[in-house]
DNA sequence: AATGAATGAGGGTTCATTCAT
DNA sequence: TATGAATGAACCCTCATTCAT
């Protein structure tokens, strides 16, 4: 009977921390970070009330945890650090693999928005979001100044809500957006530089 | 000091009821639905909690009244019902229209945007959103279709989305968002037809 | 069916807050500030606990209004602001008055000595009762300078302990302890000079 | 490496207690019993929580334990058993003594004073300190008698407030208050016989 | 002997709603 | 019509204690 192991201990730890984080998630974003309580969360995850805190040091941390989790994901796939000038080719990846993502974490895209518009937490992810959205707004304004557009800004803008506004209603209704087919009309539209013709 | 007539009694009513709607909108876009309590509701509009009671019978029903409210005041602006087909310049109407009724009523659209994670409402808003939203649908499309686009649902999706997009990201940083530069862009695009372009 | 007026109103919060400020003070003296639940409170003053917080923002402002309460009636009885040397009559008044509200109040004290000694509200009662205690502590040296001790600082600590001892020991064992004999023992060594008697 | 003797085993847990026992008076002293978690006491010491309740069975039974430990040395110091009648100075030793051990155990001695509020402990502590505390009345009542004083009892119940109000004092400002200052006054008060005076 | 994950009752507090007036 | 005192369920969180390992 001699105490469990390091590592037992940090795989248990582990296994139920990403449970907690999978079911808190689910319901952040089915019923809002406000509307869902603790005890749902901990009935959710079949664990008693206590326990939740023992991993989380309050219901805050574990949204910025979740948050975080996600963020670091989304820096895996786009690692915008190294970037200076997109090239069409990057463009159009770029929007697959957001919408790519989109589909894989539909619940995190949908807690993300759900948080901007929820003003009591609103501070709390711009200041952790704040800095990848600045990212990539450089490097769309810089690629369309590049491919000869009269107002870089507003295009740069214009592909950003065009994007947000897709992962708006696919989110709403992910069953019926006809998600692929918008996006492969949006893909084509940049591959044809829609942008920079000037007539 | 005769007593009130019956309109001047109603008239009050009505006054009191706009009053209340008014300021919990207010509240409820800056602070949210779920976190502003009646008592804050109560105090900002100096009456007594009671008193909201008898013209609202919950807080639901009030944040409903608010919707309706705003929903109707929709309608008579854009007025659906007897168009069949889309000039350009109609379009490209519209499209001012959505973001000047946005800029003027942007509490109401921060409201709006913000209760998609509240399902019970949501469901109850979206019945009666989903008309105009599925009238506008075919508008829309018909529209692509007479201006020779390869995919007009496509198209449809994708004006409805970049209009939902711009009007989120507005919403979220009013002061900051470049609205009419980008509103501009985008008539200029829709002028240009670009999407009914093959080439 | 017309509201309570403003006075009725009044008279019920007044008798109200009273009820619950007298049943904390007895909790709080009994089992301390720390053990003693909202809850527990509520169920002695027969109200729910939503009530309370109606007539007192946290569980620490009310703890602060039972302080001030009892403060505000001592001030009544000491009136120490007009004073600049005391008396042996003063002293010896002062002596029996301070024992004689000790009596009164009882429970006050139980409740004042039991958050010295409560390190979590300490601070909080420093606060508010320190002053009192410096004027206090200022008029007992004066008065030992002015009857020729030797050490006048001494003499005042020796006075004010003494007190101090004399009141715990009484709050201790209420029935046991023989407040009046030691009272009247205590103002004999005053009235007759013990402290500045030189040999 | 063989296997460790029963007297080492025996050692070692002497000393882990001892270490516990020292840990949790230090907190319970600065924090108060109520308001010092075990979490806390276990992190000071550096044990697992579990390991805590191997030697005490509950927070309470620890509280008690520490109660005990500071009497039994406080019974060595003053083995009050063998004593029929004090002499002058023996008096004077037993107050110098009396606060010498109160700046030795600053701590023990503020717990104990804190304790005061809380029914369950006190009724146990005042069980076992009460005999200490009777021993010593009668001491001083019969040598108030000898030395010739008009009221034996209120003066030996003067002496023994006046030592709790300093020790209350000293221990609540431990660095402002004179301890050494007043013990000397209050030994040289004694020491002139100042309440066998008749006039 | 020793660990710390796990429990669940209870802590202080908020709030939508009701109702006597 | 209008008031606001009153309720009680639910909120987030803490903690003494247990127990599988």
């Amino acid at each position: 009977m001699s105490p469990r192991t390091e590592e037992q201990l940090q795989n248990l730890r582990d296994e139920r921390r990403t449970n907690i984080l999978g079911v808190a998630l689910e319901l952040f974003a089915e019923i809002g970070y406000v509307s869902t309580s603790v005890s749902a969360i901990t009935k959710a995850a079949n664990i008693s009330k206590g326990l939740l805190y023992n991993y989380f040091k309050s219901k805050e941390e574990l949204l910025i945890s979740i948050l975080h989790e996600g963020l670091s994901q989304m820096m895996d796939v786009f690692d915008p650090n190294k970037k200076d000038v997109l090239t069409k080719e990057e463009m159009v990846f770029f929007i697959r693999q957001t919408f790519k993502l989109l589909k894989e974490q539909r619940q995190y895209w949908k807690l993300y928005f759900s948080l901007f518009t929820q003003p009591t937490v609103y501070e709390l992810v711009k200041k952790e979001m704040g800095s990848i959205h600045s990212i990539m707004a450089t490097l769309f304004v810089e690629y369309f100044k590049r491919v000869g557009s009269k107002d870089p800004l507003a295009d740069a803008y214009i592909i950003g809500c065009l994007m947000d506004g897709v992962s708006f209603q696919y989110i709403l209704e992910p069953d019926e957006f006809p998600l692929d087919q918008v996006v492969e009309r949006i893909v084509n539209l940049y591959e044809r530089d829609i942008m920079s013709r000037n007539n």
